[in-house]
DNA sequence: GACTAATATAGCCATATTCTAATATATGGC
DNA sequence: GCCATATATTAGAATATGGCTATATTAGTC
C-alpha cells in the first residue's frame, strides 16, 4: 500500500521519464540549458543529422518536454516546464555525487564502465 | 556549448530513466518506497501476473535499478541506489507541486488529462 | 527422491522505436 | 511568382519492447 503516486500521474510521469530516456534527447535537454536554441544549432552542435533532430525534438513537443517560438523559419525550442527542468537537475546533481563520490553505487559504477 | 552532462554519464541516465519510463515500473518503485518486497506481494498488491512482475523485476535488475535478498524461493526487491531514490523523490515533489498549484503547467495539464 | 511454493525463463506475436533517405512545407527576399 | 533557407514529414527497414502462455528452475519439506 502507501501509494504515494497517483494512477494519473503515474502516466503522465512515465511518459516524461521515457521521453527523456534516450541519449539523443537528454543530450538536447542539456545543451537547452543554455537557453533558447534553433533546430539547426542543436543539429549542428550535437552533430545529428536534420531528420533526426527535427523528429528528437517533435517528439519532445508532443509530450510537453519543450516547446518552440517561430521567427521567419527558424523554430527556437526550449524547455517546456519545470517538471523536466527539476528532472534535469536531478540528473545532474547525482552526476556530481556519484562522480565525488559522494554517493558510492557499484551498481552504478557498472552501469558508468559498461560500453 | 556548457554541456554539464558527460558523454558517459548520458548513457547511464537514460537507460536509467527510460527504465523508469514505464507505468508498471514506476507503479513498482512507488510500492518499493514501503521497503522490501517479495515479488509475490508486489504481483498481488498491483494487480500483474506473475510472468509480468518477474520480467519488469528483472529487467529492472538488469540495469542497476532494483536489487534483491534471496531467502528460500522467496526474493526480496528493494531500490538498488541513491541515483534511483532522487529521481523518484522529484517525481514525488513534482506531482505535490503539480496538484498544489504551486506550478502552473498548461502543458503538464494536457498530460495529465489525457486518455 | 517426490511434492509444493515461489520465481524465473522461453517462445511467440503484436506493437513501438529509431534511423535513413527522400520529399514536402513554409517563410522571407527579390 | 520564383528562389533559397530552415524545418517538418513520410515511408520503409531493422530492431526493441511488452505481454501472454507454457514451462523450467530452485529451495524447502517430508
Amino acid at each position: 500500500m502507501n501509494e504515494e503516486l497517483s494512477v494519473q500521474f503515474i502516466k503522465s510521469a512515465s511518459l516524461v521519464l521515457r521521453a527523456l530516456g534516450h541519449p539523443v534527447r537528454l543530450k538536447i535537454i542539456d545543451y537547452l540549458q543554455d537557453g533558447k536554441k534553433s533546430v539547426g544549432e542543436i543539429q549542428r552542435t550535437l552533430n545529428l543529422s536534420q531528420p533526426v533532430t527535427s523528429q528528437h525534438l517533435r517528439y519532445m513537443y508532443s509530450k510537453g518536454i519543450v516547446d518552440y517560438l517561430q521567427s521567419g523559419t527558424t523554430y527556437h525550442y526550449f524547455i517546456a516546464n519545470e517538471f523536466i527542468q527539476k528532472i534535469y537537475d536531478c540528473v545532474i546533481d547525482s552526476q556530481q555525487k556519484i562522480q565525488s563520490g559522494e554517493w558510492e553505487m557499484e551498481s552504478m559504477r557498472s552501469m558508468l564502465m559498461e560500453d
